[in-house]
DNA sequence: TTGAATGCAAAGGATTTGCAGAGGC
DNA sequence: GCCTCTGCAAATCCTTTGCATTCAA
């Protein structure tokens, strides 16, 4: 399953999508003639059995080490990451300069507080946000396509826990 | 002078500051018994000379060149433009994989619309948006640092312009 | 069969760093 | 004179690319 089933707080409501991300992806691959392999499988299968926020690297030491079945080598986790990009099932941002993934096909908009301490992405959403977006853009005749709200900070964790630790440049 | 006392529609309202960029950096210097360099006069001065927004690359070009008095080289602008930002003159944030860079001291908190086909950075005000920023934060129990709005899509010129280039990837 | 996809190694672009010499204070 | 700064060259980090080989359809 994509979309875990236990109830947790930090998780928005997951949106009711008719095909899973490997129906959809394969929907992708045929319109544009593109083919099922194994490595575009391995990389979906690991990048859809855990919903988190996570980059390149890291989903290189998630999947299948060398020489294991499902090994999948970094030059294709970065074009498969594209495609996904792509076709919709992952969104993109860029975030202390490397490039962060996280599911987008069957997942709200959001937004997110960023925690500069403990680097923590917490989601949230706000139809207030879309509001204010949309009357701005208006205002300025501007046809909107995307948009990518960052708020940096401490959060609860870390402003309880030990001392903060400050940092030279915000992350954003 | 540092700021431009031309009415430009596009540019928002100076804030009053007491102390112009360069005593503001002396400052910053004798505090952390830093150096006053030509080289660091260089940099800030050819910064203040024009209100926009600009990345390392857009520096180096509008310096001096090579051999001319008041050049700098390039690890040296990395270095100031990392230093006026801790100084509070510069803030910097990320575009399309390179750091961009734009006045902080004397102007005004903004947020910006970016047209990914001109790559236009047009700057907009929202009391409304720092009002719900803090709410957003506060329901988290979050402390809020600092915050960062690119609204992408295509500007007005743009839209009217030639027919529109489109992307593979968003550049936020 | 045949064009698309992969893996390797190598390139790329933006930024940073080590270090010897230059230069503020 | 001391200690910071600079410029150079080289390194670093993340990501992309060229190309021969492998493989899905």
């Amino acid at each position: 399953m994509s979309i875990p089933s236990e109830p947790n707080p930090d998780l928005l409501e997951p949106v009711k999508v008719a095909l899973t991300p490997q129906q959809r992806f394969n929907d992708y691959l045929q319109s544009r003639s593109m083919r099922n392999t194994e490595q575009r499988r391995s990389v979906l299968d690991c990048v859809f059995k855990q919903h988190d926020h996570f980059d390149a690297e890291q989903l290189l030491e998630r999947l299948p080490a060398k020489g294991e079945p499902g090994h999948v080598s970094r030059p294709t986790v970065y074009r498969t990451l594209g495609e996904f990009v792509d076709a919709g099932l992952l969104r993109k941002f860029v975030l202390d300069g490397r490039s962060v993934y996280e599911h987008d096909y069957g997942y709200p908009q959001h937004d997110h507080l960023y925690c500069i301490k403990c680097e923590k992405l917490i989601e949230f959403q706000s139809e207030e946000l879309l509001k204010l977006r949309d009357e701005v853009a208006n205002s300025h005749q501007f046809q909107v396509r995307s948009h990518r709200l960052i708020i940096s900070g401490v959060c609860q964790d870390c402003r309880k826990g030990r001392r903060r630790v400050r940092r030279k440049v915000d992350l954003i």
